[in-house]
DNA sequence: TTAATATAGTTAGATTGCTTAACTATTAAC
DNA sequence: GTTAATAGTTAAGCAATCTAACTATATTAA
Protein backbone atom coordinates (compact mmCIF):
# COMPACT_ATOMS: atom_id res chain seq x y z
CA UNK A 1 0.00 0.00 0.00
CA UNK A 2 1.55 3.29 -1.66
CA UNK A 3 1.73 5.98 1.52
CA UNK A 4 0.94 9.71 0.62
CA UNK A 5 4.32 10.54 -0.17
CA UNK A 6 5.08 7.81 -2.56
CA UNK A 7 2.02 8.75 -4.77
CA UNK A 8 3.38 12.10 -5.02
CA UNK A 9 7.05 10.71 -5.50
CA UNK A 10 5.69 8.29 -7.79
CA UNK A 11 4.05 11.44 -9.92
CA UNK A 12 7.30 13.67 -9.19
CA UNK A 13 9.13 11.23 -11.39
CA UNK A 14 6.52 10.45 -14.58
CA UNK A 15 6.30 14.29 -15.03
CA UNK A 16 10.10 14.77 -14.35
CA UNK A 17 10.31 12.01 -17.07
CA UNK A 18 7.98 13.73 -20.04
CA UNK A 19 9.77 16.79 -19.07
CA UNK A 20 12.66 15.33 -19.74
CA UNK A 21 11.75 14.63 -23.12
CA UNK A 22 10.61 17.60 -23.84
CA UNK A 23 11.22 20.56 -26.62
CA UNK A 24 11.08 23.59 -24.64
CA UNK A 25 13.70 25.07 -27.06
CA UNK A 26 12.28 25.75 -30.16
CA UNK A 27 13.40 24.47 -33.68
CA UNK A 28 15.48 27.07 -35.07
CA UNK A 29 14.14 28.33 -38.46
CA UNK A 30 18.10 28.37 -39.20
CA UNK A 31 18.45 24.61 -38.82
CA UNK A 32 20.50 25.38 -35.97
CA UNK A 33 21.05 22.99 -33.01
CA UNK A 34 19.62 23.33 -29.48
CA UNK A 35 23.19 23.54 -28.22
CA UNK A 36 24.16 26.19 -30.65
CA UNK A 37 21.02 27.96 -29.78
CA UNK A 38 22.11 28.19 -26.14
CA UNK A 39 25.90 29.03 -26.78
CA UNK A 40 24.65 31.57 -28.96
CA UNK A 41 22.28 33.54 -26.28
CA UNK A 42 25.21 32.85 -23.63
CA UNK A 43 27.78 34.95 -26.11
CA UNK A 44 24.87 37.62 -27.48
CA UNK A 45 24.33 37.89 -23.22
CA UNK A 46 28.11 38.50 -22.01
CA UNK A 47 28.72 40.89 -25.05
CA UNK A 48 25.40 42.89 -24.11
CA UNK A 49 27.15 43.63 -20.86
CA UNK A 50 29.55 45.24 -22.90
CA UNK A 51 32.37 42.63 -22.67
CA UNK A 52 34.52 42.79 -25.90
CA UNK A 53 34.04 39.22 -25.81
CA UNK A 54 33.41 35.75 -23.73
CA UNK A 55 35.82 32.61 -23.70
CA UNK A 56 35.56 29.13 -24.01
CA UNK A 57 36.31 28.22 -20.26
CA UNK A 58 33.64 31.18 -18.94
CA UNK A 59 31.03 29.60 -21.37
CA UNK A 60 31.93 26.47 -19.78
CA UNK A 61 31.07 27.21 -16.46
CA UNK A 62 28.44 29.32 -17.18
CA UNK A 63 26.44 26.31 -18.68
CA UNK A 64 28.07 23.58 -16.57
CA UNK A 65 29.55 21.56 -19.42
CA UNK A 66 33.27 21.05 -20.29
CA UNK A 67 35.38 22.95 -22.80
CA UNK A 68 35.80 19.90 -24.93
CA UNK A 69 31.83 20.66 -25.69
CA UNK A 70 31.88 24.39 -25.95
CA UNK A 71 34.68 24.11 -28.02
CA UNK A 72 32.75 21.56 -30.62
CA UNK A 73 29.40 23.51 -30.60
CA UNK A 74 31.80 27.01 -31.28
CA UNK A 75 33.07 25.17 -34.21
CA UNK A 76 30.04 24.76 -36.02
CA UNK A 77 28.70 28.30 -35.09
CA UNK A 78 32.28 29.60 -36.39
CA UNK A 79 31.50 27.46 -39.91
CA UNK A 80 28.08 28.84 -40.04
CA UNK A 81 29.66 32.34 -40.09
CA UNK A 82 28.13 33.14 -36.25
CA UNK A 83 30.92 33.79 -34.36
CA UNK A 84 34.63 35.00 -34.99
CA UNK A 85 37.64 34.06 -32.42
CA UNK A 86 39.82 36.85 -31.34
CA UNK A 87 42.78 37.21 -29.81
CA UNK A 88 43.28 37.88 -26.11
CA UNK A 89 45.42 40.96 -25.29
CA UNK A 90 46.72 39.65 -21.67
CA UNK A 91 46.39 36.15 -22.20
CA UNK A 92 47.94 34.49 -25.60
CA UNK A 93 45.50 30.58 -24.65
CA UNK A 94 42.57 32.53 -24.56
CA UNK A 95 40.18 32.99 -27.58
CA UNK A 96 37.40 35.11 -26.31
CA UNK A 97 34.44 34.53 -28.75
CA UNK A 98 32.04 37.19 -30.05
CA UNK A 99 28.94 37.38 -32.48
CA UNK A 100 29.21 38.37 -35.94
CA UNK A 101 25.98 40.72 -37.75
CA UNK A 102 25.00 37.48 -38.83
CA UNK A 103 25.45 35.74 -35.53
CA UNK A 104 23.53 38.92 -33.81
CA UNK A 105 20.64 38.66 -36.44
CA UNK A 106 19.88 35.21 -35.92
CA UNK A 107 20.42 35.58 -31.80
CA UNK A 108 17.87 39.05 -32.29
CA UNK A 109 15.00 36.86 -34.19
CA UNK A 110 15.26 33.56 -31.95
CA UNK A 111 15.05 35.56 -28.86
CA UNK A 112 11.84 37.06 -29.72
CA UNK A 113 10.05 34.13 -30.58
CA UNK A 114 11.92 32.22 -27.84
CA UNK A 115 10.03 35.03 -25.05
CA UNK A 116 7.15 34.84 -27.06
CA UNK A 117 6.90 31.41 -26.44
CA UNK A 118 7.87 32.02 -22.50
CA UNK A 119 5.30 34.61 -22.04
CA UNK A 120 2.85 32.81 -23.24
CA UNK A 121 3.29 29.85 -21.23
CA UNK A 122 3.17 32.46 -18.43
CA UNK A 123 -0.17 33.79 -19.19
CA UNK A 124 -1.30 29.80 -19.74
CA UNK A 125 -0.01 28.81 -16.44
CA UNK A 126 -0.09 32.14 -14.56
CA UNK A 127 2.22 34.89 -13.55
CA UNK A 128 2.34 33.91 -9.75
CA UNK A 129 2.06 30.13 -10.58
CA UNK A 130 5.16 30.76 -12.64
CA UNK A 131 6.80 32.99 -10.37
CA UNK A 132 6.09 29.49 -8.02
CA UNK A 133 7.37 27.33 -10.36
CA UNK A 134 11.17 29.26 -10.62
CA UNK A 135 11.12 28.84 -6.91
CA UNK A 136 10.50 24.86 -6.77
CA UNK A 137 12.77 24.20 -9.48
CA UNK A 138 15.35 25.79 -7.82
CA UNK A 139 15.00 23.98 -4.67
CA UNK A 140 14.79 20.79 -6.85
CA UNK A 141 17.97 21.31 -8.71
CA UNK A 142 19.69 22.44 -5.05
CA UNK A 143 18.25 19.33 -4.01
CA UNK A 144 19.69 16.93 -6.74
CA UNK A 145 23.25 18.77 -7.11
CA UNK A 146 23.69 18.34 -2.91
CA UNK A 147 22.84 14.69 -3.22
CA UNK A 148 25.38 14.53 -6.00
CA UNK A 149 27.89 16.06 -4.19
CA UNK A 150 27.03 13.39 -1.13
CA UNK A 151 27.72 10.42 -3.58
CA UNK A 152 30.73 11.87 -4.60
CA UNK A 153 32.84 11.53 -1.02
CA UNK B 1 13.45 47.71 -20.31
CA UNK B 2 12.44 44.22 -19.33
CA UNK B 3 8.97 43.80 -18.16
CA UNK B 4 7.69 41.94 -15.59
CA UNK B 5 6.87 38.65 -17.43
CA UNK B 6 10.52 39.29 -19.68
CA UNK B 7 11.98 38.97 -16.10
CA UNK B 8 9.63 35.78 -15.57
CA UNK B 9 10.46 34.15 -18.79
CA UNK B 10 13.72 34.70 -18.28
CA UNK B 11 14.40 32.80 -14.97
CA UNK B 12 11.87 30.48 -16.05
CA UNK B 13 14.27 29.91 -18.80
CA UNK B 14 17.21 28.81 -16.54
CA UNK B 15 15.63 27.00 -14.52
CA UNK B 16 14.52 24.95 -17.18
CA UNK B 17 18.24 24.39 -18.19
CA UNK B 18 18.79 23.28 -15.17
CA UNK B 19 16.71 21.09 -14.44
CA UNK B 20 17.17 19.59 -18.50
CA UNK B 21 20.98 18.79 -16.82
CA UNK B 22 19.87 17.21 -13.70
CA UNK B 23 20.40 13.68 -13.40
CA UNK B 24 16.83 12.83 -11.48
CA UNK B 25 17.46 8.95 -12.46
CA UNK B 26 20.55 7.94 -9.87
CA UNK B 27 23.19 5.74 -11.20
CA UNK B 28 22.33 2.10 -10.89
CA UNK B 29 24.91 0.30 -9.01
CA UNK B 30 25.01 -1.94 -11.46
CA UNK B 31 26.28 -0.50 -14.32
CA UNK B 32 22.87 -0.19 -15.98
CA UNK B 33 22.14 2.89 -18.07
CA UNK B 34 19.52 5.33 -17.07
CA UNK B 35 17.35 4.46 -20.50
CA UNK B 36 17.26 0.72 -19.32
CA UNK B 37 15.92 1.07 -15.50
CA UNK B 38 13.26 3.36 -17.20
CA UNK B 39 12.37 0.37 -19.46
CA UNK B 40 12.67 -2.09 -16.65
CA UNK B 41 10.68 -0.42 -14.18
CA UNK B 42 7.83 -0.61 -17.01
CA UNK B 43 8.14 -3.46 -17.59
CA UNK B 44 7.88 -4.33 -13.54
CA UNK B 45 5.12 -1.98 -13.54
CA UNK B 46 2.99 -3.50 -15.94
CA UNK B 47 3.60 -7.29 -14.83
CA UNK B 48 2.84 -6.44 -11.40
CA UNK B 49 -0.69 -5.57 -12.89
CA UNK B 50 -1.10 -9.15 -13.78
CA UNK B 51 0.02 -8.91 -17.08
CA UNK B 52 1.87 -12.15 -18.30
CA UNK B 53 4.40 -9.40 -20.40
CA UNK B 54 4.72 -6.05 -22.10
CA UNK B 55 5.19 -5.94 -25.91
CA UNK B 56 7.57 -3.73 -27.57
CA UNK B 57 4.80 -1.55 -28.56
CA UNK B 58 3.33 -0.81 -25.61
CA UNK B 59 6.38 0.15 -23.92
CA UNK B 60 6.99 2.67 -26.81
CA UNK B 61 3.76 4.18 -26.95
CA UNK B 62 3.89 4.43 -22.62
CA UNK B 63 7.29 6.28 -23.03
CA UNK B 64 6.86 7.65 -26.03
CA UNK B 65 9.50 6.71 -27.98
CA UNK B 66 9.72 4.55 -31.37
CA UNK B 67 9.95 1.21 -31.40
CA UNK B 68 13.69 0.64 -32.88
CA UNK B 69 14.80 2.58 -29.40
CA UNK B 70 12.85 0.07 -27.09
CA UNK B 71 14.12 -3.18 -29.25
CA UNK B 72 17.53 -1.77 -28.52
CA UNK B 73 17.42 -0.91 -24.93
CA UNK B 74 15.56 -4.52 -24.45
CA UNK B 75 18.32 -5.73 -26.42
CA UNK B 76 20.64 -4.72 -24.21
CA UNK B 77 18.52 -5.99 -21.41
CA UNK B 78 18.18 -9.47 -22.73
CA UNK B 79 22.24 -9.53 -22.68
CA UNK B 80 22.29 -8.78 -19.24
CA UNK B 81 20.27 -11.36 -18.19
CA UNK B 82 17.42 -8.93 -17.22
CA UNK B 83 14.62 -9.64 -19.50
CA UNK B 84 13.16 -12.48 -21.30
CA UNK B 85 11.06 -12.23 -24.72
CA UNK B 86 8.06 -14.40 -25.03
CA UNK B 87 5.63 -15.58 -27.56
CA UNK B 88 2.46 -13.92 -28.23
CA UNK B 89 -0.14 -16.92 -28.19
CA UNK B 90 -2.84 -14.14 -30.01
CA UNK B 91 -0.37 -12.96 -32.40
CA UNK B 92 3.34 -14.41 -33.52
CA UNK B 93 4.54 -11.04 -34.69
CA UNK B 94 4.46 -9.62 -31.15
CA UNK B 95 7.51 -10.60 -28.67
CA UNK B 96 5.85 -9.47 -25.37
CA UNK B 97 8.88 -9.62 -22.04
CA UNK B 98 8.62 -9.75 -18.81
CA UNK B 99 11.52 -10.12 -16.33
CA UNK B 100 13.95 -12.76 -15.06
CA UNK B 101 14.24 -12.67 -11.26
CA UNK B 102 17.45 -11.24 -11.73
CA UNK B 103 15.56 -8.28 -13.46
CA UNK B 104 13.18 -8.37 -10.62
CA UNK B 105 15.57 -8.03 -7.79
CA UNK B 106 17.42 -4.97 -9.70
CA UNK B 107 13.53 -3.64 -10.30
CA UNK B 108 13.62 -3.88 -6.11
CA UNK B 109 17.00 -2.54 -5.39
CA UNK B 110 16.54 0.66 -7.70
CA UNK B 111 12.72 1.39 -6.59
CA UNK B 112 13.67 1.32 -3.30
CA UNK B 113 16.41 3.99 -3.45
CA UNK B 114 14.82 5.62 -5.78
CA UNK B 115 11.74 5.84 -3.75
CA UNK B 116 13.78 7.06 -0.53
CA UNK B 117 15.50 10.19 -2.94
CA UNK B 118 11.88 11.26 -3.90
CA UNK B 119 10.57 11.07 -0.55
CA UNK B 120 13.34 12.97 0.41
CA UNK B 121 13.09 15.63 -2.06
CA UNK B 122 9.38 15.80 -1.10
CA UNK B 123 10.65 16.64 2.46
CA UNK B 124 13.21 19.29 1.19
CA UNK B 125 10.54 21.27 -0.29
CA UNK B 126 7.36 19.81 1.46
CA UNK B 127 4.51 18.09 0.43
CA UNK B 128 1.93 20.71 -0.37
CA UNK B 129 4.87 22.49 -2.63
CA UNK B 130 5.61 18.76 -4.12
CA UNK B 131 1.87 18.09 -5.07
CA UNK B 132 1.93 21.66 -6.11
CA UNK B 133 4.99 20.98 -8.74
CA UNK B 134 3.51 18.08 -10.07
CA UNK B 135 0.24 19.95 -11.06
CA UNK B 136 2.85 23.13 -12.61
CA UNK B 137 5.24 20.72 -14.69
CA UNK B 138 2.12 18.69 -15.93
CA UNK B 139 0.57 22.33 -17.49
CA UNK B 140 4.22 23.29 -18.80
CA UNK B 141 4.09 19.59 -20.51
CA UNK B 142 1.07 20.26 -21.90
CA UNK B 143 1.46 23.86 -23.13
CA UNK B 144 4.70 22.66 -24.94
CA UNK B 145 3.22 19.35 -26.05
CA UNK B 146 0.11 21.36 -27.27
CA UNK B 147 2.47 24.25 -28.73
CA UNK B 148 4.31 21.47 -30.79
CA UNK B 149 0.93 20.04 -32.52
CA UNK B 150 0.00 23.70 -33.91
CA UNK B 151 4.13 24.40 -35.46
CA UNK B 152 3.59 20.68 -37.26
CA UNK B 153 0.53 21.38 -39.13
C1' DT C 1 66.99 32.18 -14.42
C1' DT C 2 65.36 27.68 -15.03
C1' DA C 3 62.39 23.93 -14.10
C1' DA C 4 58.13 22.30 -12.50
C1' DT C 5 53.35 22.93 -12.27
C1' DA C 6 49.00 24.73 -13.66
C1' DT C 7 45.94 26.47 -17.08
C1' DA C 8 43.31 27.48 -21.75
C1' DG C 9 41.84 25.49 -25.44
C1' DT C 10 41.78 21.91 -29.01
C1' DT C 11 41.29 17.33 -31.25
C1' DA C 12 39.89 12.65 -31.27
C1' DG C 13 37.42 8.99 -29.74
C1' DA C 14 33.79 7.00 -27.06
C1' DT C 15 29.12 6.72 -24.93
C1' DT C 16 24.27 7.51 -24.51
C1' DG C 17 19.79 8.28 -26.22
C1' DC C 18 17.43 8.84 -29.42
C1' DT C 19 15.60 9.06 -34.71
C1' DT C 20 14.63 7.39 -39.58
C1' DA C 21 14.91 4.05 -43.33
C1' DA C 22 14.57 -0.38 -44.75
C1' DC C 23 13.28 -4.80 -44.06
C1' DT C 24 10.75 -9.41 -42.84
C1' DA C 25 6.99 -11.82 -41.10
C1' DT C 26 2.41 -11.67 -39.72
C1' DT C 27 -2.28 -10.03 -39.51
C1' DA C 28 -6.29 -7.55 -41.19
C1' DA C 29 -9.11 -5.76 -44.75
C1' DC C 30 -11.11 -6.06 -49.17
C1' DG D 1 -6.52 -14.56 -53.01
C1' DT D 2 -4.51 -9.99 -53.03
C1' DT D 3 -3.39 -5.76 -51.00
C1' DA D 4 -2.63 -2.88 -47.09
C1' DA D 5 -1.44 -2.39 -42.41
C1' DT D 6 1.09 -3.75 -38.42
C1' DA D 7 4.88 -5.63 -34.98
C1' DG D 8 9.28 -5.80 -34.40
C1' DT D 9 14.10 -5.77 -35.89
C1' DT D 10 18.53 -4.11 -37.81
C1' DA D 11 21.50 -0.60 -39.41
C1' DA D 12 22.88 3.88 -39.91
C1' DG D 13 22.87 8.53 -38.55
C1' DC D 14 22.49 12.64 -35.46
C1' DA D 15 22.88 15.40 -31.19
C1' DA D 16 24.92 16.13 -26.89
C1' DT D 17 27.77 15.23 -24.09
C1' DC D 18 32.20 13.16 -21.71
C1' DT D 19 37.29 11.72 -21.08
C1' DA D 20 42.01 11.29 -22.68
C1' DA D 21 45.68 13.26 -24.75
C1' DC D 22 47.91 16.99 -26.49
C1' DT D 23 50.14 21.82 -27.35
C1' DA D 24 51.02 26.36 -26.06
C1' DT D 25 51.10 29.62 -22.53
C1' DA D 26 51.18 31.42 -17.84
C1' DT D 27 52.35 30.88 -13.02
C1' DT D 28 54.91 29.20 -9.25
C1' DA D 29 58.85 27.20 -6.99
C1' DA D 30 63.62 26.34 -6.59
Amino acid sequence: MDTEKEVIARNLMEVFYQFSRLNWIQNSPTGLRHSELIVLHCISRRTKEGAPGIKVSEISSILKVTSPTITQILNGLYTKGLIERCADKDDRRAVPVRLTEKGRIVVEESSESFLKSFTELIEYIGEKPAEELVCLLTRVVAYFERKKEKTVI
